[in-house]
RNA sequence: GCCGGUGUGGCGAAAUGGCAGACGCACAGGACUUAAAAUCCUGGGACCGUAAAAAGUCGUGUGAGUUCGAGUCUCACCACCGGCACCA
């Protein structure tokens, strides 16, 4: 920074007012039936029992951060963006009167702290603590408004008991396909072979519900009950093949692979099928999908999660393998295109491979899975990779003509989609096409363009059937739509098939081979004939804390390091426990549902708190903004609730945001919450770049270290810098240069209230004092708070601020400004209502006198975006006047009177043809005949109508005049 | 390839279909100062003019269209950003 005098005496007011917020707990939210303490500032705006149980409390809104992961490198620019977003919020909302529910917290498991402890030894514990210590005091530095008293962790023993206790609500539960909803596992009746005495044929496996497991070979009616109902629960435990790196000595998430490698460290990783727990999120995917319809998300956001859960409507269809019993079921969306299935495709992995595979081809297709197991995902799905596939030797026969076709397996198929096998239709599916082509395969129309010029190979859209007759059926003819429906109905109706959903969304893979992260509350029971199985630990067996462990290393066998601890692992009575930890997703998944009611030892939440925060009508007593478009409102048969506004990254765009979605609606399904969707309206803000428009990095050097503009240009600049860069929603770059425009602009607010005079006394007693630097604030904060008032008392108000009446055109700038700024927050335009605040204060500096009535509107206005020198400015003018209003936080929002900006006169562009020719001015109660005749007789129109025949004379009220010339 | 978004001065940006460029940065000139910093005032899209003005012409990625009137609406195209990517 240049060495210059400061603006202002940020570095006193900034820790001052933060200790007195801090202190008196001015930000505190209270709960219904809470008692308010009556000289709490909230109980003088809205009554001390204003939260009493039978009292109507005031409306609420909640507004919430994505809560941060503490990493060891402190916060940088891009977090305080959202948070200070989200506090201007909450402060215009409090003091519109609204319960403002503000916290914050940390998302405090992961993998860094494990991955330090494994390197030194030291407790992630600690790690964490430490993080969390550093990114509070940075976050406290900025002035937000949160309530500290609801602060959590992930990581508290108090909180992941309940993250557990969400846990067993899972694994204790089945998604009922009749009623559509998620049940308690007890109303889940066992299938005949399982109700009377008899051992049936049951699943002994997760069941993915085909209905093809194969019968363990002798089990009682017991433990066939048991693996029926674990095959059904939303917590389910299945082998799986998973990312493993050796160099880590860990298993990895998906998203921790990037490009065949270990995100952290660039190691390579290898698929290895393992024991896994998994959540039945795919039971969701229909609600997931539709209920994106009921909430106020961006579209480009709405749209990330439409495409992750990737609904498609076809058909599965049962083709005969040609001289077997068995049949081969595929799915398709274009069941209209059957008649140009010129061969078959099974995924490599197929359970029917082996048995369809003649003995000639069985060397090479053997082969062939062979090489196709050993590529990752990323191998079998490259961009533009040639396609590759054998032949199996086997054929199947297509139902509607009778046609024998060849079947063959190929990795472009995939196992996991579908059911792993498609009917190919070279002629109109590209990447059949391309398969065809490399080898040979005959390709048939089956659609004629509606274009005749366009060419039917390779022709995906929709168009005409052709070529499309069978003995019993015939669509040739139809348009698309309607031969799908043709052909669906004739498959149905024959028993050849039937019409389905497929969706590309996965079961959640939730277990980690981690030590930091919540145990699972699971034990095995081992039994007699080396069968086990899981059972959940009860709910009094809560919190299960992790084991103290010297060594985090995962054990060499890719066993989790809770392995290690033997103790722990083994129970008396001869069962064990779970080893696997949940992934860092789960803390994230209901933690706005703790901070209503963080400290209750008894449930996740209360159930009247949990009403009160989620599903009162806050929306009803204040829309969040009557001009805005697209808000859902009543969509689906109900108000839409929960959290008021949510900000945060778009990285969590399909992770944390649909899984925190699909816990919520399974706590809804089962009565514990009151909405089926957790956040009513969430905002993405935009990224935040370097100085040099790429992304901020430590490898470019452009990281910009909140700190040391904190220490520059105070946080008042700072969050007003971060919000007039641009839209909240744009990427935009970091500029530090800008940060002294608006730091200029706070000091020109400065100015506006402050004596010259006793501003250079108070530097001078600052000099002698010695407090200048932030340094010594920590040291002895009550001694500096009282050191830094005293000095700031010597600043003394400007003589011309008078207790005297505003004149209409002072009143006519602060109304216009009132207007502009309540507008643009309702509509999240924060950089525009800071223009208008600047527009104010331009015009509020020439005045000679300054009414102080008109100057407190303007703090209260001003107290969301600098609340630190609007606190100072406030107090020093209710000293002078001696004034005694409500703390700033909670002083009334200032009411926009139209009246106020009525003009006697009002200015006219007049245009010739489009073209703007003069203004005019024209008596406010002009009607258009006296506009439109003042509007001819403008001298700089004039020569431009002259002489001209007048086509037309366009009057906009009050707005523009346009004259239409020949 | 598919989906979503964005294109406006030297820069960040602003404009319910109605005066394009508010507000701010940078810049230039002036005031204050021994000087500098800070502060205050003034100027500014481009072109063409002029001693200076005025007037005029052009101008919101490109090309068409709708309209009395388009940065804004429609269609096609181009560029950039983000997401997904053999999902049948």
């Amino acid at each position: 920074m240049a060495s210059s005098r400061r603006q202002y005496p940020f570095h006193l007011i900034e820790p001052k007012w933060q200790q007195y917020w801090e202190i008196q707990q001015i930000f505190r939210a209270w709960n219904p039936g809470e008692p308010v303490p009556e000289n709490h500032p909230f109980a003088q705006r809205h009554g001390a029992h204003s939260m009493a149980a039978g009292r109507k409390a005031p409306p609420k809104f909640y507004i919430l951060d994505m809560f941060p992961y503490p990493s060891g490198a402190g916060l940088h620019v891009g977090h305080p963006e959202g948070y200070t977003a989200t506090d201007i919020l909450a402060r215009y909302k409090r003091a519109c009167g609204f319960n403002v529910l503000h916290p914050m917290g940390w998302d405090a498991f992961g993998l860094p702290a494990e991955q330090y402890a494994v390197k030194t030894g030291q407790h992630p514990r600690q790690t964490t603590e430490q993080n969390i210590a550093t990114f509070k005091r940075q976050i406290q530095s900025l002035g937000f408004s949160y309530d500290w008293s609801r602060e959590l962790a992930t990581t508290d023993p108090d909180y992941f008991k309940w993250t557990q206790w969400i846990f067993l609500k899972l694994y204790n539960s089945w998604f009922n396909p009749e009623t559509n909803k998620a049940e308690p596992i007890e109303t889940l009746k066992y299938p005949a072979e399982l109700q009377s005495g008899s051992v049936g044929r049951a699943s002994s496996r997760a069941d993915s519900g085909d209905g093809s497991s194969v019968a363990s070979p002798h089990q009682n009616l017991e433990s066939a009950r048991h693996a029926y109902r674990d095959s059904k629960r939303l917590a389910y435990v299945s082998e799986q093949p998973v990312w493993w790196c050796e160099q880590l000595g860990t298993v990895l998430a998906n998203e921790e692979v990037v490009d065949g490698k270990s995100e952290v460290g660039g190691f390579p990783v290898v698929r290895k099928p393992m024991r896994q727990w998994m959540l039945r999120i795919t039971a969701y995917a229909g609600k997931l999908l539709s209920d994106l319809d009921t909430i106020d998300w961006s579209d480009s956001l709405k749209e990330m999660q439409r495409n992750w859960i990737g609904r498609s409507e076809g058909a599965e269809v049962d083709f005969q393998i040609f001289g077997q019993t068995a049949k081969i079921r595929v799915f398709t969306t274009r069941p209209d295109t059957l008649f140009g299935a010129t061969y078959m495709v099974l995924a490599p992995e197929h359970r029917l491979v082996d048995e369809i595979a003649t003995e000639d081809r069985w060397q090479a297709v053997e082969d062939y899975r062979e090489r196709t197991v050993r590529k990752s995902d990323l191998e079998r799905t490259e961009l533009a990779k040639e396609k590759t596939g054998v032949f199996t030797g086997a054929y199947a026969i297509n139902p509607v003509n009778g046609q024998k076709i060849p079947i063959w397996i190929a990795d472009y198929v995939l196992a996991s989609y579908g059911t792993g096998a498609i009917m190919a239709v070279p002629a109109h599916d590209t990447r059949d096409f391309e398969f065809a082509t490399k080898f040979n395969l005959p390709v048939v129309q089956v659609v004629q363009p509606l274009d005749p010029k366009t060419d039917w190979r390779g022709f995906v859209e929709d168009g005409t059937s052709v070529n499309s007759t069978g003995p019993e059926i015939s669509i040739t003819g139809l348009p698309t739509a309607e031969a799908k429906k043709k052909i669906a109905a004739w498959l149905e109706a024959n028993g050849l098939g039937r019409k389905t959903v497929n969706y590309k969304l996965r079961d959640w893979l939730f277990s980690r081979q981690r030590y930091w992260g919540e145990p699972f509350p699971i034990v095995w029971k081992h039994g007699p004939d080396g069968q086990s199985h899981h059972e959940a630990l009860p709910e009094s067996a809560l919190p299960v804390l992790p084991p103290e462990l010297t060594d985090y290393k995962p054990t060499a066998t890719g066993e989790p390091p809770l392995a290690r601890a033997k103790d722990w692992v083994n129970l008396p009575d001869g069962s064990t426990r779970e080893t696997n930890t949940m992934p860092q997703w789960a803390g994230s998944c209901w933690y706005y549902l703790r901070y209503l009611d963080s400290k209750n030892a008894y449930a996740f939440v209360g159930k009247e708190v949990e009403s009160y925060w989620m599903s009162s009508r806050g929306h009803q007593s204040a829309p969040f903004s009557a001009t805005e478009k697209n808000a859902p409102t009543n969509v689906g048969g109900y108000t839409p609730q929960g959290v008021d506004l949510y900000v945060g990254g778009t990285e969590h765009a399909v992770l944390h945001l649909l899984y925190a979605r699909f816990w919520h609606k399974v706590l809804f399904d089962l009565g514990y919450v009151s909405t089926p969707e957790p956040f009513f309206k969430l905002v993405n803000q935009g990224l935040i770049l370097g100085e040099d428009g790429q992304k901020m990095s430590k490898s470019r050097g452009n990281v910009v270290n909140p700190d040391d503009i904190l220490a520059d240009y105070g946080a008042d600049a700072f969050r007003l810098y971060e919000m007039f860069l641009g839209p909240l929603q744009d990427t935009k770059p970091w500029s530090t240069r800008n940060v002294e425009g608006v730091y200029r602009f706070l000091g020109r607010v400065w100015r506006l209230f402050v004596d010259e005079k006793s501003e250079t006394e108070f530097e001078q007693a600052e000099t002698t004092a010695g407090t200048s630097s932030r340094a010594c604030q920590s040291a002895e904060v009550r001694g500096f708070t009282s050191a830094a008032t005293n000095l700031l008392n010597l600043i003394k108000l400007d003589s011309v601020i008078k207790d005297v009446t505003a004149r209409p055109s002072q009143l006519k700038t602060l109304h216009a400004c009132i207007k502009k700024v309540t507008e643009d927050l309702d509509g999240l335009r924060f950089n525009t209502a800071i223009s208008a605040l600047m527009v104010f204060v331009n015009e509020a500096m020439t005045w000679e006198t300054k009414p102080v009535s008109v100057l407190r509107d303007l703090l209260v206005l001003i107290q969301p975006f600098a609340p630190h020198l609007a606190e100072e400015l406030w107090a020093k003018l209710n000293l002078a006047f001696s004034l005694q209003p409500l703390a700033l936080p909670y002083a009334p929002w200032p009411k926009f009177n139209p009246a106020l900006l009525v003009e006697s006169e009002m200015e006219i562009p007049v245009q010739v043809n489009g073209k703007l020719r003069d203004v005019i001015k024209v008596p406010a109660d002009a009607d258009n005949a006296a506009i439109e005749k003042a509007a001819k007789a403008s001298e700089k129109v004039q020569p431009f109508i002259a002489g001209k025949t007048i086509k037309k004379i366009i009057v906009v009220p009050k707005k523009l005049v346009n004259i239409v010339i020949g």
